[in-house]
DNA sequence: ACTATATCGTTGCACTTGCAACGATGTCAA
DNA sequence: TTGACATCGTTGCAAGTGCAACGATATAGT
């Protein structure tokens, strides 16, 4: 066979749909309060479990450690984490969100739940099957 | 409101899927072919529509056209595209595919199908309700 | 205790990316 | 024709990326 239609092709529509949300949303939070994407994930991510390591990061939210690490630099840098080192096993970190970084998170989660509406009501009646599908795809980890 | 699930945010589920089913599907002609995306990108375009400009395919494809210029070049320098300046508008190129080029489509192509099969197939019933989602999702260019 | 092996986070490296600036070319109005 | 402006493809640059290698630390078997 060799018809092939790129517009059909679905890692290709994923990949556009994605990088277009993706942008539409970092744009947000990037513009007003000066994080990358990278960064917005690890930060997120403290703000719901608290002080955790890189390789706990890296797990949860799909980041290559090396990406981990620098965002968690720059957050550093930027004031709004800590590093601490984990005394019960020294080659583990203890990443926290420090005042700032709560702070920011608080101005910025509201947008977040904005702007996920905002696609819920987008996808109007289709929402619930379509995020159904999402999560099948996830979980089956392809 | 302050609580926060990244794992039901829209954008990360896409980011994280097509992430994953797009490296997928770019090892299967990055190890047998040493084709980059964007190059995988270009090259589909001109097999289906012949000979483009740089400026076509960045429309087309939703790549930047630096991007696209790039893999314009190794994908000469690899003898699978000529460049050509249009004589109607020497601002212009003429992208096209070479024999050598052509017989690397008619290799990748059925790759492709084959993925797809694959991927409705997970999708099950659902395939119809998703990708009409997708679609509009895309023709509203959100 | 000692050695081999594994894991953690960082870093060097080569490569890609988006963006802005550029030269070249085209368009259009005066 | 000339001059102002737009568009095309390329390139310089700074920043981000994945991957492999590294030192530091932990674990397990002997």
């Amino acid at each position: 066979m060799t018809n092939f239609s790129l517009d059909d092709f679905l890692p290709y529509q994923l990949a556009v749909l994605s990088a277009q949300i993706s942008n539409e949303f970092s744009e947000i939070y990037s513009e007003n309060y000066g994080i990358t994407v990278p960064e917005w994930r690890v930060v997120v991510h403290l703000y719901n479990a608290g002080s955790v390591s890189v390789r706990e990061i890296q797990a949860r939210v799909g980041m290559d450690k090396s990406k981990v690490s620098r965002a968690a630099t720059r957050l550093k840098k930027s004031g709004h984490i800590t590093k601490e080192t984990n005394a019960d096993d020294r080659r583990l970190l203890k990443l926290a969100l420090t005042t700032k970084g709560h702070a920011l998170m608080k101005q910025i989660i509201p947008l977040a739940n904005d702007f996920e509406d905002r696609l819920t009501q987008r996808l109007g009646t289709n929402d619930e099957p379509f995020r159904a599908m999402l999560a099948t795809f996830l979980k089956a980890n392809i």
